[in-house]
Order: C-alpha cells, then structure tokens, then sequence
DNA sequence: AGGAGCATGTAAGCTGTTACATGATTTC
DNA sequence: GAAATCATGTAACAGCTTACATGCTCCT
C-alpha cells in the first residue's frame, strides 16, 4: 500500500495529525501495512485535501505548531474500501536474518549469535504490540463497534499465533544454526525436510 | 536489502545472468531478501562489474542475444560477507491481507472469503517452495560444501514450520472471520488475548 | 497465427527517503 | 546543558518500476 492509502486506513478509525501517522506507521499497528516518513506524509495529507478525500481542522496550541487533525470523508471512506475490495498484493516477507542464516558458516558464531538475539528481540517487541496494544486496531470509543474490535481481535490474535511458533522454533533450534556457525555439522541433510 | 546486495547475494552460490537473477528473486528462493526488476537489476550489475566485485563473459547462442555470464570476484564475496556482518535491519513483514480482516465487517463476506482463498494459496505456494526446491539456497554442485547446505536446510525448515503455523491457524479460525463478515459476532472480547 | 519464454538494455517518471529548517517544552 | 518529544514543512536525491525496443524459438 502506498503512503495515500496508508493515510485513509488511519483515519478511518479516527481523526488524527500526520505526526501521530507516522507513529502509527512506524512504530504501532499499522506498521503491518506500510512504513512511511514525514516527507511523504505530509504531502500526502495535503493531494488528499485537495481531492476532499479528507478535511482538515487547525487545533492552536501554546508554544507548539498549531495541529492540523485531518478527518476522513465520506468519499474518502468509500475510495478506501473500493481499494480493499481489489484482490490484495501478495504478502510482502523480505528477512536480514534469514539472508544471514544461510551463510552461517560464513559469517561465524559471532555474528549469527547477535543475528539470532536480535531477531528473538524483535520478535518479542511485535508480540507484545499484539497483545498489550489491545483495541489500537478498532476506532475510538466515539464509534465503538464490536463488529469492528472484533476484527481487530481476530487479526492480533492470528499474528499472535505466528509470532509466537516463529519464536519457538528459533529458541529449540538456535543451537543447531550455532553449530553450523562452529563448523560442525549438525543436521542430517540425507532426510526429507520434515515439517 | 538492495539490487546491488542481491545481485551479490545470488551470485555468491554460482556463476549467473541477469535474467536469472530476476526470476531467483521474484519466482524462486531469494524472493525473502529483495524483488527487483530487470529495470534495477542490468544496471546494477554493470555498475558491479565497474567497480570489479563482479566479472563478466559472453557465451554467444544461436538465435538469442549472448548470455552475460557474471561471476562474483573475491573482493564481491569480501563486500557481500561484509555487508552482511553489519547488524542487519529487521525483518519486514507487509500484510494486505491483515489490513482487509480488520475492515472484515465493512467489507463483507464475498470480498472476504477471495482474501482467505488468495492467502491460503499463497502461502502453500511458499510452503512448496521450502520444501521442493530443496538445495536451491546452497551453491551448485561444483563448489559444494556440506555447512552451507546445512544453512540452507535449516533456514528452509524454519521458514517451512512457520508457513505451516500460519495455515493451520487460517483454516481453523476462517468461519471465525467469515462470522464477522457476515455480521454475527463469534469472539469473546471481554477476555485476554489467548495464544 | 499468436503467445510465452529467452535475453538484453534504455528512458521517463513515480515514490519515497534523507537532511535540513524552525522552535518551544520536557526530561536526564 | 544536552537530548528527546512535539509539530510542521521543503528540496535534493536515490532507487526502483513501467514501458518500450529488439528479435529469435518453441509450443499450441
């Protein structure tokens, strides 16, 4: 998804500043979709503006830039679902570590045990993002809809369930990529791969 | 990681051409790292030969265009495994289809169950891909070495136990998603999320 | 006869990042 | 006193995709 798209998903569940966009993008929910920086969203905001796809109000503040908290419009909303209703883009999985992985033997145990604790890391970060940040996923409590957190839920618990058999494996078989990164030879490469 | 890294990634396990180089990262294994067009990737490997962490020959065919052959240089294994060394960034996982369960309710049923469908097969598609084309991620036969095809393998099979993870979990709990689709609201949430 | 696959390459254009500019407030 | 956070925005640049150009072979 582009940065425009990225920007309607947001707003939909909620008005809200490009600022706390990135945030959402980067760092929250949503960095599942699509990672963007100021430089394109701030001008994305404003090609959405001008085709009234979202409206903008100037909230002052002391001391600060006033906020700019953009709301998403009907025609917005309905731009944004006619994309979704498109059959998706094949699921994007782009991997450093399993790059590394490959060439373990390569590489040496150091690098490939630092590759392993920050992945195991990172790992852990996402899982906790998927069950701490309960409800970031549904809109505001304004428009509450249990239809909609449900979705929400569905969705956090099906990463969650990924995320956490993607750990477990890392932890029972860091020890044979270790090896390999020793020299020795751990796996028996005769067999079929045995899921 | 970029066309340059890639072109080196690929070339590090055998000698190529740059129409093999494209279908290695968009078809075959290699499509975890990078994607690149031949629009990046021609250029990128001119620019490798000009800084001499490639070579190049022509093999001359009847018929077709001489295939350019290129073959990674020791300084390119140096500045692959270098490159490599670094602490790579984090893995990067872009779902469009998460982001159309969590509009599950607004979307509706149909759109819905091709998402589930498109996903389904894509991901038995991957599973295939780890599982048959066993060897694609270790060098050809000539320099053969039993640690890299251990690396491989393992990579392999971890990619595989979570591709599975990730199917069982979709076919257990798609009439979940489809309920919500439909309307009806199957999921508890007044409770924790449950792993 | 038409399309897909093989094989290389260029040019225009889109998208997005990085780095900068501004400036007050809060935290270490 | 320095660094991070809040908050917006612009300009230069990097990187990549898309579309085109070329042309032969094999399959249906």
């Amino acid at each position: 998804m582009n940065v425009k798209g990225l920007c309607l998903a947001i707003l939909f569940r909620g008005d809200t500043t490009g600022y706390d966009i990135r945030k959402a993008s980067s760092e929250g929910d949503y960095s599942y979709f699509a990672e963007a920086s100021f430089g394109s969203i701030y001008p994305a905001l404003n090609r959405l503006e001008a085709e009234e796809l979202v409206t903008c109000r100037l909230e002052p503040q002391e001391g600060k830039p006033a906020r700019k908290v953009y709301s998403i419009t009907d025609a917005g909303r309905q731009a944004f679902l006619e994309e979704l209703s498109q059959p998706p883009k094949p699921d994007v999985f782009r991997s450093g570590f399993l790059l590394v992985a490959i060439y373990a033997k390569l590489l040496g145990p150091k690098v490939i045990e630092k590759a392993l604790d920050l992945r195991l890391e990172q790992l852990n970060e996402e899982l906790n993002c998927m069950t701490e940040c309960k409800d970031k996923c549904s809109p505001d409590e304004t428009n509450y809809d249990p239809l909609i957190a449900a979705a929400g839920e569905w969705t956090r618990r099906y990463g969650a369930h990924v995320i956490t058999a993607s750990i477990a494996y890392l932890k029972e078989n860091r020890a044979q990529l270790m090896a390999i990164a020793n020299g020795e030879l751990p796996i028996d490469l005769s067999g079929k791969l045995a899921v």
